[in-house]
DNA sequence: GTAACTGCAAAATATTTGCATCCTT
DNA sequence: AAGGATGCAAATATTTTGCAGTTAC
């Protein structure tokens, strides 16, 4: 097993620094659980992966600080779980909404596509934009072969 | 006030019937609810419009037949209260998913705009893309009045 | 008449809150 | 040392399930 890597735990820490939480055991296996994994996580994913070790109520506590800061975001998803993501984007301190999320229909997975920026859409008169969100269902790299 | 026009009550009809659901109460009284209003309805906007005669249940069980039958279909949202709405196109039989949504930041309604197509977007090398769901966020033409 | 639908009660889940204790700074 | 974070217990809220009575066809 990898042991888990120095730079990501500084990473994490750093993070944690940025945005003026403390750094807790509970927020840095959590974060890193972001940092490690390359698609978004639900409570449960995330209760699941850090062991039995954390309690369920600090899971939420620490998920609601963390998209308060900023440091993730929620996807909407078309069966209505509450994803949570880490972008890219995001950890270098400009939060975009406005990009696109990839939920592949073979492993399940839901990742951030940060490169890809959201179309213009043309609307009906009378109606203003102010942010677009698109979720892209279908097959992903790994599930393609 | 326009009394519930008997055409609604028709369409409804017709709609459960042509989806081979019993047409009930609750059935009649839920549905008219989603053609009589433009916008996406949650599950407790519904229990609420439609009075204290339905049971939590019912609603459940009714929500859930609807979006078999793929009468209704629901909407992701940012905030992840679960959505429900009815699309024009899905009433006449070839339900698509593609379309666009908006959610006036205003007056927080939810409305299909079925007439908008998805745009195609560029995916990354190895991605398949099967549907394209969008959210757009921003004033809608009553708000921005 | 039969199968399906509803409503009530209750179980199973999920989320929030209060508070004493522990940890970070 | 002080303020914030955690974990436990318990209060709420949400969703699901079972079943007896009712209704649509």
């Amino acid at each position: 097993m990898h042991a888990p890597a120095k730079s990501t735990d500084s990473k994490v820490a750093d993070i944690l620094r940025r945005k003026n939480l403390s750094i807790t055991d509970s927020r840095r296996k959590i974060l890193a659980l972001f940092v490690a994994s390359a698609d978004a996580l639900t409570h449960s994913d995330i209760e699941r992966k850090a062991g039995e070790k954390i309690d369920r109520v600090t899971v939420y506590r620490t998920l609601q600080a963390f998209v308060e800061k900023g440091i993730i975001h929620t996807i909407p998803t078309a069966d209505n779980a509450i994803l949570y993501a880490l972008c890219r984007d995001c950890q270098e301190g400009h939060h975009h909404d406005d990009h696109v999320h990839f939920v592949c229909s073979n492993c399940n997975a839901t990742i951030c596509l940060d490169d890809i920026v959201s179309p213009r859409i043309e609307l009906p008169e009378g109606y203003r934009a102010e942010s677009t969100q698109v979720v892209i269902h279908g097959v992903c790299r790994n599930c393609a072969g």
